[in-house]
DNA sequence: TATGAAAATGACCAGGTGGTCATGACATGC
DNA sequence: GCATGTCATGACCACCTGGTCATTTTCATA
Protein backbone atom coordinates (compact mmCIF):
# COMPACT_ATOMS: atom_id res chain seq x y z
CA UNK A 1 0.00 0.00 0.00
CA UNK A 2 3.07 2.39 0.56
CA UNK A 3 6.07 0.73 -0.23
CA UNK A 4 6.70 3.67 -2.52
CA UNK A 5 7.11 5.96 0.43
CA UNK A 6 9.07 3.31 2.06
CA UNK A 7 11.83 3.72 -0.95
CA UNK A 8 11.56 6.72 -0.64
CA UNK A 9 12.48 6.33 3.21
CA UNK A 10 15.57 4.59 2.69
CA UNK A 11 17.18 6.66 -0.01
CA UNK A 12 17.12 10.10 1.74
CA UNK A 13 18.69 8.56 4.60
CA UNK A 14 22.08 8.34 4.15
CA UNK A 15 23.07 11.79 2.84
CA UNK A 16 26.41 12.06 4.11
CA UNK A 17 28.37 14.69 1.74
CA UNK A 18 29.94 15.82 5.12
CA UNK A 19 33.14 13.72 4.77
CA UNK A 20 36.13 13.92 7.50
CA UNK A 21 39.76 13.36 5.83
CA UNK A 22 41.04 10.18 5.41
CA UNK A 23 43.25 10.47 8.42
CA UNK A 24 40.44 10.71 10.16
CA UNK A 25 38.95 7.54 8.98
CA UNK A 26 41.94 5.97 9.48
CA UNK A 27 41.64 6.54 13.33
CA UNK A 28 40.34 3.14 15.75
CA UNK A 29 37.39 3.22 15.52
CA UNK A 30 37.09 3.43 18.97
CA UNK A 31 39.30 6.69 19.08
CA UNK A 32 36.46 7.92 16.13
CA UNK A 33 33.49 7.36 18.44
CA UNK A 34 35.67 9.10 21.50
CA UNK A 35 36.00 12.06 19.36
CA UNK A 36 32.46 12.17 18.10
CA UNK A 37 30.77 11.39 21.64
CA UNK A 38 32.54 14.38 23.10
CA UNK A 39 32.07 16.96 20.46
CA UNK A 40 28.65 16.13 20.81
CA UNK A 41 28.85 16.63 24.04
CA UNK A 42 30.23 20.30 23.44
CA UNK A 43 28.12 20.98 20.88
CA UNK A 44 24.85 19.68 22.90
CA UNK A 45 26.38 21.80 25.84
CA UNK A 46 27.17 25.18 24.26
CA UNK A 47 25.24 25.44 20.49
CA UNK A 48 27.50 25.71 17.28
CA UNK A 49 28.91 29.94 17.90
CA UNK A 50 29.27 28.67 21.62
CA UNK A 51 31.14 25.68 21.37
CA UNK A 52 35.24 25.62 21.84
CA UNK A 53 37.25 23.42 19.94
CA UNK A 54 40.13 24.54 22.09
CA UNK A 55 37.38 23.63 25.10
CA UNK A 56 37.29 19.94 22.66
CA UNK A 57 40.41 19.47 22.58
CA UNK A 58 41.64 19.87 26.26
CA UNK A 59 38.90 17.43 26.95
CA UNK A 60 40.27 15.07 24.75
CA UNK A 61 43.55 15.55 25.54
CA UNK A 62 44.70 15.79 21.88
CA UNK A 63 46.24 18.87 19.61
CA UNK A 64 43.93 21.08 18.63
CA UNK A 65 46.03 20.75 14.98
CA UNK A 66 44.70 17.36 14.77
CA UNK A 67 40.91 18.70 14.88
CA UNK A 68 41.57 21.08 12.25
CA UNK A 69 43.23 18.11 10.34
CA UNK A 70 40.57 15.74 10.66
CA UNK A 71 37.97 18.07 9.70
CA UNK A 72 39.28 21.13 8.29
CA UNK A 73 36.81 23.12 9.91
CA UNK A 74 34.47 23.94 13.09
CA UNK A 75 31.75 24.26 11.01
CA UNK A 76 32.56 20.82 9.00
CA UNK A 77 33.37 19.17 12.21
CA UNK A 78 29.84 19.93 13.46
CA UNK A 79 27.95 18.96 10.09
CA UNK A 80 29.66 15.64 10.37
CA UNK A 81 29.03 14.98 13.75
CA UNK A 82 25.43 16.33 13.22
CA UNK A 83 24.58 13.94 10.45
CA UNK A 84 26.49 10.90 11.93
CA UNK A 85 23.83 11.18 14.91
CA UNK A 86 20.75 12.91 13.44
CA UNK A 87 18.96 10.15 11.65
CA UNK A 88 19.27 8.23 14.81
CA UNK A 89 15.68 9.93 16.17
CA UNK A 90 13.77 9.81 13.13
CA UNK A 91 14.92 5.57 12.83
CA UNK A 92 13.66 5.17 15.89
CA UNK A 93 10.39 6.34 15.36
CA UNK A 94 10.55 4.85 11.66
CA UNK A 95 11.26 1.14 13.09
CA UNK A 96 8.15 1.45 15.91
CA UNK A 97 6.11 2.81 12.85
CA UNK A 98 6.66 -0.51 10.84
CA UNK A 99 6.50 -2.50 14.23
CA UNK A 100 3.25 -1.26 14.68
CA UNK A 101 2.08 -1.39 11.37
CA UNK A 102 -1.32 -3.45 11.64
CA UNK A 103 -2.28 -1.64 15.13
CA UNK A 104 -5.39 0.94 15.02
CA UNK A 105 -4.08 4.36 14.27
CA UNK A 106 -4.32 6.03 18.03
CA UNK A 107 -2.05 2.89 19.09
CA UNK A 108 0.40 3.63 16.57
CA UNK A 109 0.85 7.30 17.57
CA UNK A 110 0.66 6.18 21.33
CA UNK A 111 3.49 3.77 20.44
CA UNK A 112 5.50 6.71 19.06
CA UNK A 113 5.35 9.25 22.22
CA UNK A 114 6.43 6.15 24.44
CA UNK A 115 9.27 5.72 21.47
CA UNK A 116 10.51 8.91 21.78
CA UNK A 117 10.28 8.92 25.18
CA UNK A 118 12.56 5.91 25.40
CA UNK A 119 14.92 7.41 23.05
CA UNK A 120 15.40 10.88 25.21
CA UNK A 121 16.14 8.87 28.12
CA UNK A 122 18.65 6.96 26.45
CA UNK A 123 20.51 9.49 24.26
CA UNK A 124 19.79 13.01 25.92
CA UNK A 125 22.80 14.56 24.65
CA UNK A 126 21.61 13.51 21.22
CA UNK A 127 18.09 15.15 21.57
CA UNK A 128 19.55 18.03 23.01
CA UNK A 129 21.44 18.99 20.24
CA UNK A 130 18.14 18.29 18.24
CA UNK A 131 16.55 21.16 20.17
CA UNK A 132 19.00 23.63 20.60
CA UNK A 133 19.89 23.58 16.68
CA UNK A 134 16.05 23.84 16.21
CA UNK A 135 15.89 27.50 16.53
CA UNK A 136 19.41 28.73 16.50
CA UNK A 137 19.40 30.62 13.20
CA UNK A 138 22.80 31.81 13.87
CA UNK A 139 23.87 28.14 12.83
CA UNK A 140 25.14 28.33 8.91
CA UNK A 141 24.12 25.15 8.15
CA UNK A 142 20.93 25.04 9.94
CA UNK A 143 18.12 25.33 6.68
CA UNK A 144 20.19 22.22 4.80
CA UNK A 145 20.31 20.11 8.16
CA UNK A 146 17.04 20.59 9.47
CA UNK A 147 14.83 20.54 6.57
CA UNK A 148 15.83 17.21 6.19
CA UNK A 149 15.36 16.22 9.91
CA UNK A 150 11.63 18.44 9.20
CA UNK A 151 10.66 16.79 6.21
CA UNK A 152 11.51 13.17 7.34
CA UNK A 153 9.17 13.96 10.34
CA UNK A 154 6.09 15.65 8.61
CA UNK A 155 6.14 12.41 5.83
CA UNK A 156 6.52 10.03 9.25
CA UNK A 157 3.38 11.73 10.55
CA UNK A 158 1.20 11.94 7.11
CA UNK A 159 2.01 8.32 6.36
CA UNK A 160 -0.08 7.55 9.75
CA UNK A 161 -2.70 9.78 9.08
CA UNK A 162 -3.26 8.52 5.40
CA UNK A 163 -3.00 5.34 6.70
CA UNK A 164 -5.58 6.35 9.75
CA UNK A 165 -7.86 7.83 7.09
CA UNK A 166 -7.94 4.74 4.47
CA UNK A 167 -8.78 2.34 7.40
CA UNK A 168 -11.82 4.78 8.40
CA UNK A 169 -10.25 4.82 11.80
CA UNK A 170 -9.84 8.79 11.87
CA UNK A 171 -13.02 11.20 10.87
CA UNK A 172 -13.78 10.74 6.85
CA UNK A 173 -13.38 14.52 6.22
CA UNK A 174 -10.11 15.26 8.36
CA UNK A 175 -7.50 17.62 6.65
CA UNK A 176 -4.52 15.60 6.27
CA UNK A 177 -2.57 18.95 6.31
CA UNK A 178 -4.06 20.04 9.74
CA UNK A 179 -3.68 17.04 11.21
CA UNK A 180 -0.65 16.32 10.33
CA UNK A 181 0.26 19.98 11.80
CA UNK A 182 -1.47 18.89 15.00
CA UNK A 183 0.29 16.03 15.89
CA UNK A 184 3.50 17.08 15.13
CA UNK A 185 2.26 20.17 17.20
CA UNK A 186 1.56 17.70 20.27
CA UNK A 187 3.98 14.96 20.00
CA UNK A 188 6.59 17.38 19.76
CA UNK A 189 5.84 19.42 22.78
CA UNK A 190 5.21 16.78 24.48
CA UNK A 191 8.83 15.23 24.34
CA UNK A 192 10.01 18.85 24.27
CA UNK A 193 8.02 19.32 27.95
CA UNK A 194 9.53 15.92 29.27
CA UNK A 195 12.95 17.16 28.39
CA UNK A 196 13.00 20.64 28.77
CA UNK A 197 12.45 21.83 32.03
CA UNK A 198 10.05 25.30 32.23
CA UNK A 199 8.49 23.92 28.81
CA UNK A 200 5.60 21.97 30.29
CA UNK A 201 3.37 25.25 31.29
CA UNK A 202 3.34 24.18 34.78
CA UNK A 203 1.74 20.45 33.97
CA UNK A 204 4.68 18.49 35.69
CA UNK A 205 5.84 16.50 32.89
CA UNK A 206 9.59 17.57 33.34
CA UNK A 207 11.60 13.89 33.97
CA UNK A 208 8.15 12.47 35.00
CA UNK A 209 7.96 9.08 36.89
CA UNK A 210 6.75 6.46 34.51
CA UNK A 211 3.51 6.42 36.03
CA UNK A 212 2.89 10.58 36.45
CA UNK A 213 4.02 10.01 32.57
CA UNK A 214 1.87 7.32 31.25
CA UNK A 215 -1.07 9.08 33.16
CA UNK A 216 -0.35 12.37 31.24
CA UNK A 217 0.24 10.47 28.14
CA UNK A 218 -3.60 8.57 28.47
CA UNK A 219 -5.03 12.48 29.24
CA UNK A 220 -3.25 13.87 26.11
CA UNK A 221 -4.39 10.65 23.79
CA UNK A 222 -8.08 10.97 25.02
CA UNK A 223 -7.71 14.73 23.68
CA UNK A 224 -6.06 13.81 20.29
CA UNK A 225 -9.15 10.84 20.13
CA UNK A 226 -11.64 13.36 20.39
CA UNK A 227 -10.10 15.33 17.60
CA UNK A 228 -9.11 12.99 15.25
CA UNK A 229 -10.60 9.53 15.60
CA UNK A 230 -13.86 8.22 13.92
CA UNK A 231 -16.48 7.44 16.44
CA UNK A 232 -17.43 3.99 15.36
CA UNK A 233 -17.68 2.16 19.13
CA UNK A 234 -17.23 4.09 22.43
CA UNK A 235 -13.61 2.81 22.76
CA UNK A 236 -10.88 1.34 20.91
CA UNK A 237 -8.07 1.77 22.92
CA UNK A 238 -4.56 -0.20 21.77
CA UNK B 1 -16.42 36.44 39.08
CA UNK B 2 -12.32 35.98 38.35
CA UNK B 3 -11.10 39.11 39.92
CA UNK B 4 -9.28 38.03 42.44
CA UNK B 5 -7.01 36.32 39.62
CA UNK B 6 -7.03 39.82 37.76
CA UNK B 7 -5.33 41.48 40.85
CA UNK B 8 -2.62 38.16 40.57
CA UNK B 9 -2.23 38.92 36.79
CA UNK B 10 -1.52 42.84 37.56
CA UNK B 11 0.83 42.17 40.47
CA UNK B 12 2.81 39.99 38.89
CA UNK B 13 3.23 42.21 35.87
CA UNK B 14 5.94 44.88 36.37
CA UNK B 15 8.68 43.22 38.27
CA UNK B 16 11.96 45.47 37.65
CA UNK B 17 14.42 44.47 40.00
CA UNK B 18 16.89 45.18 36.94
CA UNK B 19 17.56 48.44 37.32
CA UNK B 20 19.81 50.42 34.93
CA UNK B 21 22.00 53.33 36.78
CA UNK B 22 20.64 57.00 37.24
CA UNK B 23 22.29 58.20 34.55
CA UNK B 24 20.79 55.77 31.96
CA UNK B 25 17.38 57.44 33.87
CA UNK B 26 18.09 60.68 33.19
CA UNK B 27 18.54 60.31 29.24
CA UNK B 28 16.36 61.59 27.11
CA UNK B 29 13.49 59.16 26.47
CA UNK B 30 14.12 59.10 23.11
CA UNK B 31 17.90 57.70 23.11
CA UNK B 32 16.50 55.49 25.88
CA UNK B 33 13.83 53.82 23.71
CA UNK B 34 16.66 54.19 21.10
CA UNK B 35 19.28 51.84 23.14
CA UNK B 36 16.88 49.57 24.12
CA UNK B 37 15.57 49.04 20.47
CA UNK B 38 18.92 48.23 18.88
CA UNK B 39 20.18 46.26 21.73
CA UNK B 40 16.89 44.47 21.21
CA UNK B 41 17.74 43.96 17.35
CA UNK B 42 21.40 42.89 18.69
CA UNK B 43 20.14 40.37 20.71
CA UNK B 44 17.51 38.92 18.46
CA UNK B 45 19.72 38.17 15.83
CA UNK B 46 22.44 37.16 17.48
CA UNK B 47 20.99 35.69 21.14
CA UNK B 48 22.79 36.38 24.22
CA UNK B 49 26.08 34.81 23.84
CA UNK B 50 26.69 35.82 19.98
CA UNK B 51 25.45 39.55 20.79
CA UNK B 52 28.26 41.60 20.50
CA UNK B 53 28.67 45.20 22.63
CA UNK B 54 30.85 46.69 20.39
CA UNK B 55 28.61 46.05 17.33
CA UNK B 56 25.79 47.09 19.13
CA UNK B 57 27.85 50.58 20.31
CA UNK B 58 28.92 50.86 16.73
CA UNK B 59 25.68 50.99 15.75
CA UNK B 60 24.22 53.56 18.22
CA UNK B 61 27.15 55.70 17.23
CA UNK B 62 28.02 55.77 21.05
CA UNK B 63 31.24 54.99 23.33
CA UNK B 64 31.38 51.51 24.61
CA UNK B 65 31.99 52.94 27.86
CA UNK B 66 28.51 54.13 27.92
CA UNK B 67 26.65 51.49 27.74
CA UNK B 68 28.65 49.38 31.26
CA UNK B 69 28.21 52.66 32.86
CA UNK B 70 24.22 52.75 32.20
CA UNK B 71 24.01 48.61 32.83
CA UNK B 72 27.10 47.61 34.37
CA UNK B 73 27.03 44.13 32.02
CA UNK B 74 26.50 42.61 29.07
CA UNK B 75 23.98 40.18 31.34
CA UNK B 76 22.40 43.10 33.04
CA UNK B 77 22.03 44.86 29.93
CA UNK B 78 20.05 42.17 28.52
CA UNK B 79 18.12 41.21 31.58
CA UNK B 80 16.67 45.35 31.07
CA UNK B 81 15.96 45.23 27.91
CA UNK B 82 13.90 41.54 27.99
CA UNK B 83 11.74 42.95 31.08
CA UNK B 84 10.92 46.20 29.35
CA UNK B 85 9.95 44.35 26.27
CA UNK B 86 9.00 40.63 27.46
CA UNK B 87 5.45 41.41 29.36
CA UNK B 88 4.00 43.22 26.20
CA UNK B 89 2.86 40.44 24.32
CA UNK B 90 1.73 38.82 27.83
CA UNK B 91 -0.35 42.14 27.75
CA UNK B 92 -1.82 41.78 24.02
CA UNK B 93 -3.01 38.39 25.00
CA UNK B 94 -4.48 39.30 28.41
CA UNK B 95 -6.40 42.45 26.40
CA UNK B 96 -7.77 39.95 23.93
CA UNK B 97 -9.16 37.56 26.99
CA UNK B 98 -10.84 40.26 28.96
CA UNK B 99 -12.48 42.02 25.40
CA UNK B 100 -13.92 38.82 24.80
CA UNK B 101 -14.95 37.82 28.40
CA UNK B 102 -18.53 36.88 27.20
CA UNK B 103 -17.86 35.34 24.11
CA UNK B 104 -17.69 31.27 23.60
CA UNK B 105 -14.55 29.58 24.92
CA UNK B 106 -13.77 28.84 21.44
CA UNK B 107 -14.36 31.94 19.40
CA UNK B 108 -11.51 33.01 22.73
CA UNK B 109 -9.27 30.70 21.68
CA UNK B 110 -9.22 31.90 18.06
CA UNK B 111 -8.98 35.49 18.89
CA UNK B 112 -6.21 35.08 21.11
CA UNK B 113 -4.48 33.40 18.22
CA UNK B 114 -5.02 35.89 15.89
CA UNK B 115 -3.95 38.67 18.29
CA UNK B 116 -0.82 36.76 18.61
CA UNK B 117 -0.56 36.90 14.80
CA UNK B 118 -1.16 40.59 14.62
CA UNK B 119 1.43 40.98 17.51
CA UNK B 120 4.41 38.92 15.34
CA UNK B 121 3.60 41.29 12.32
CA UNK B 122 3.77 44.23 14.69
CA UNK B 123 7.47 43.04 16.56
CA UNK B 124 8.48 40.55 14.79
CA UNK B 125 11.61 41.33 16.66
CA UNK B 126 10.12 41.06 20.36
CA UNK B 127 8.90 37.73 19.39
CA UNK B 128 11.88 36.76 17.82
CA UNK B 129 13.90 37.70 21.09
CA UNK B 130 11.49 35.16 23.28
CA UNK B 131 11.99 32.40 21.06
CA UNK B 132 15.71 32.74 21.39
CA UNK B 133 15.44 32.82 24.38
CA UNK B 134 12.95 29.67 24.93
CA UNK B 135 15.82 27.25 23.96
CA UNK B 136 19.05 28.99 24.93
CA UNK B 137 20.10 27.44 28.16
CA UNK B 138 23.32 28.99 28.39
CA UNK B 139 21.49 32.07 28.67
CA UNK B 140 22.04 33.00 32.43
CA UNK B 141 18.73 34.09 33.40
CA UNK B 142 17.12 32.08 31.38
CA UNK B 143 14.98 30.34 34.41
CA UNK B 144 13.60 33.54 36.23
CA UNK B 145 13.13 35.25 32.95
CA UNK B 146 10.94 32.89 31.37
CA UNK B 147 9.55 31.12 34.03
CA UNK B 148 7.65 34.19 34.57
CA UNK B 149 6.53 34.09 31.31
CA UNK B 150 5.76 30.32 31.20
CA UNK B 151 3.53 30.95 34.10
CA UNK B 152 1.70 33.74 33.00
CA UNK B 153 0.96 31.56 29.86
CA UNK B 154 -0.16 28.79 31.73
CA UNK B 155 -2.84 31.22 34.08
CA UNK B 156 -3.99 32.14 30.98
CA UNK B 157 -5.23 29.36 29.58
CA UNK B 158 -6.25 27.72 32.87
CA UNK B 159 -8.43 30.70 33.08
CA UNK B 160 -10.06 30.35 29.69
CA UNK B 161 -10.46 26.54 30.01
CA UNK B 162 -12.16 26.82 33.93
CA UNK B 163 -14.25 29.48 32.14
CA UNK B 164 -15.38 27.41 29.54
CA UNK B 165 -16.16 24.01 31.95
CA UNK B 166 -18.04 26.53 33.78
CA UNK B 167 -20.27 27.92 31.25
CA UNK B 168 -20.67 24.01 29.86
CA UNK B 169 -19.04 24.93 26.57
CA UNK B 170 -16.33 22.38 27.18
CA UNK B 171 -16.10 18.61 27.75
CA UNK B 172 -17.79 17.46 31.97
CA UNK B 173 -14.75 15.42 31.84
CA UNK B 174 -12.19 17.59 30.96
CA UNK B 175 -8.73 17.15 32.72
CA UNK B 176 -7.74 20.92 33.18
CA UNK B 177 -4.11 20.25 32.94
CA UNK B 178 -4.14 18.08 29.72
CA UNK B 179 -6.10 20.89 28.56
CA UNK B 180 -3.76 23.70 29.13
CA UNK B 181 -1.05 21.85 27.74
CA UNK B 182 -3.07 20.72 24.51
CA UNK B 183 -4.02 24.31 23.97
CA UNK B 184 -0.43 25.58 24.93
CA UNK B 185 0.94 23.08 22.80
CA UNK B 186 -0.76 24.22 20.01
CA UNK B 187 -1.13 27.30 20.18
CA UNK B 188 2.30 28.03 20.71
CA UNK B 189 3.39 26.30 17.62
CA UNK B 190 0.76 28.15 15.29
CA UNK B 191 2.80 31.21 16.22
CA UNK B 192 6.07 29.68 15.66
CA UNK B 193 5.00 27.52 12.93
CA UNK B 194 3.49 31.36 11.29
CA UNK B 195 6.98 33.03 12.63
CA UNK B 196 9.86 31.00 12.09
CA UNK B 197 10.36 29.62 8.81
CA UNK B 198 10.97 25.69 8.94
CA UNK B 199 8.77 24.72 11.77
CA UNK B 200 5.60 24.29 10.07
CA UNK B 201 6.49 20.82 9.07
CA UNK B 202 5.19 21.15 5.12
CA UNK B 203 1.97 22.82 6.11
CA UNK B 204 3.19 26.43 4.41
CA UNK B 205 2.05 28.22 7.69
CA UNK B 206 4.91 30.81 7.79
CA UNK B 207 4.21 33.91 7.17
CA UNK B 208 1.42 32.82 4.83
CA UNK B 209 -1.29 35.50 3.86
CA UNK B 210 -4.61 36.15 5.20
CA UNK B 211 -6.54 34.06 3.45
CA UNK B 212 -4.19 30.81 3.79
CA UNK B 213 -3.61 31.51 7.65
CA UNK B 214 -7.69 32.17 8.02
CA UNK B 215 -8.01 28.88 6.49
CA UNK B 216 -5.13 26.85 8.58
CA UNK B 217 -6.82 28.55 11.70
CA UNK B 218 -10.00 27.27 11.06
CA UNK B 219 -8.95 23.51 9.90
CA UNK B 220 -7.24 23.64 13.52
CA UNK B 221 -9.84 25.57 15.66
CA UNK B 222 -12.28 22.40 14.16
CA UNK B 223 -10.05 20.00 15.51
CA UNK B 224 -9.77 21.68 18.90
CA UNK B 225 -13.13 22.00 19.13
CA UNK B 226 -13.19 18.40 18.71
CA UNK B 227 -10.94 17.20 21.02
CA UNK B 228 -12.40 20.04 24.12
CA UNK B 229 -15.97 21.28 22.89
CA UNK B 230 -18.97 19.89 24.67
CA UNK B 231 -21.69 18.27 22.06
CA UNK B 232 -24.84 20.05 22.71
CA UNK B 233 -26.61 19.86 19.34
CA UNK B 234 -24.33 16.83 17.10
CA UNK B 235 -24.97 13.46 18.43
CA UNK B 236 -23.81 10.73 20.37
CA UNK B 237 -20.63 10.30 23.21
CA UNK B 238 -21.53 9.91 26.71
C1' DT C 1 68.55 -0.61 11.11
C1' DA C 2 67.84 3.12 7.80
C1' DT C 3 64.59 5.72 5.14
C1' DG C 4 60.61 8.35 3.90
C1' DA C 5 56.20 9.49 4.23
C1' DA C 6 52.22 10.28 7.03
C1' DA C 7 50.39 11.93 11.21
C1' DA C 8 50.46 14.38 15.75
C1' DT C 9 51.70 18.46 17.88
C1' DG C 10 51.32 23.08 20.17
C1' DA C 11 53.41 27.69 19.69
C1' DC C 12 51.71 31.17 17.16
C1' DC C 13 48.54 34.41 14.55
C1' DA C 14 45.11 38.02 13.64
C1' DG C 15 41.01 39.33 15.25
C1' DG C 16 37.29 39.50 18.48
C1' DT C 17 35.39 39.52 23.39
C1' DG C 18 33.50 41.81 27.76
C1' DG C 19 35.08 45.15 30.65
C1' DT C 20 38.11 49.31 32.68
C1' DC C 21 39.56 53.84 33.52
C1' DA C 22 42.36 58.09 32.89
C1' DT C 23 41.13 61.94 30.30
C1' DG C 24 38.68 65.84 29.05
C1' DA C 25 34.29 68.26 27.66
C1' DC C 26 30.71 70.64 29.67
C1' DA C 27 27.49 72.28 32.69
C1' DT C 28 26.32 74.39 37.05
C1' DG C 29 26.81 77.44 41.29
C1' DC C 30 29.53 80.86 43.24
C1' DG D 1 36.34 83.45 36.05
C1' DC D 2 36.84 79.91 38.77
C1' DA D 3 35.84 75.50 41.05
C1' DT D 4 33.22 71.38 41.12
C1' DG D 5 31.06 67.36 39.80
C1' DT D 6 28.87 64.60 36.16
C1' DC D 7 29.22 62.05 32.21
C1' DA D 8 30.82 60.70 27.44
C1' DT D 9 34.78 58.88 25.52
C1' DG D 10 37.85 55.42 23.26
C1' DA D 11 42.48 53.60 24.00
C1' DC D 12 43.62 49.84 26.47
C1' DC D 13 43.55 45.18 29.00
C1' DA D 14 43.58 40.21 29.63
C1' DC D 15 41.61 36.60 27.66
C1' DC D 16 39.60 33.72 24.21
C1' DT D 17 38.42 32.53 19.40
C1' DG D 18 39.04 29.58 14.97
C1' DG D 19 42.73 28.43 12.26
C1' DT D 20 47.90 27.69 10.60
C1' DC D 21 52.13 25.40 9.99
C1' DA D 22 56.99 24.32 10.94
C1' DT D 23 58.61 20.83 13.63
C1' DT D 24 58.72 16.37 15.78
C1' DT D 25 57.08 11.72 16.40
C1' DT D 26 55.47 7.39 14.62
C1' DC D 27 55.82 3.53 11.97
C1' DA D 28 55.69 0.56 7.84
C1' DT D 29 58.74 -0.96 4.57
C1' DA D 30 63.31 -1.96 2.51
Amino acid sequence: MHDADDILDSISGDNDDVRPSPTFAALGADKQERIVAEALDEFAEHGFEGASVNRLVARLVIAKGSIFQYFGTKERLFAYVFERVAGRFAAALRAVRDETKDAHVLARIRASLMAGVAFIDAHPRIYRLYVRVSLQDTMPLRGRLLAEARRQSARYLRRLVTDGLARGELKAGLDVDAGVFFLDALMDRFLLAYAVDFLDAGTGLYRAAPEVLSAKLEALMDLIAGALAARPAKDEKR
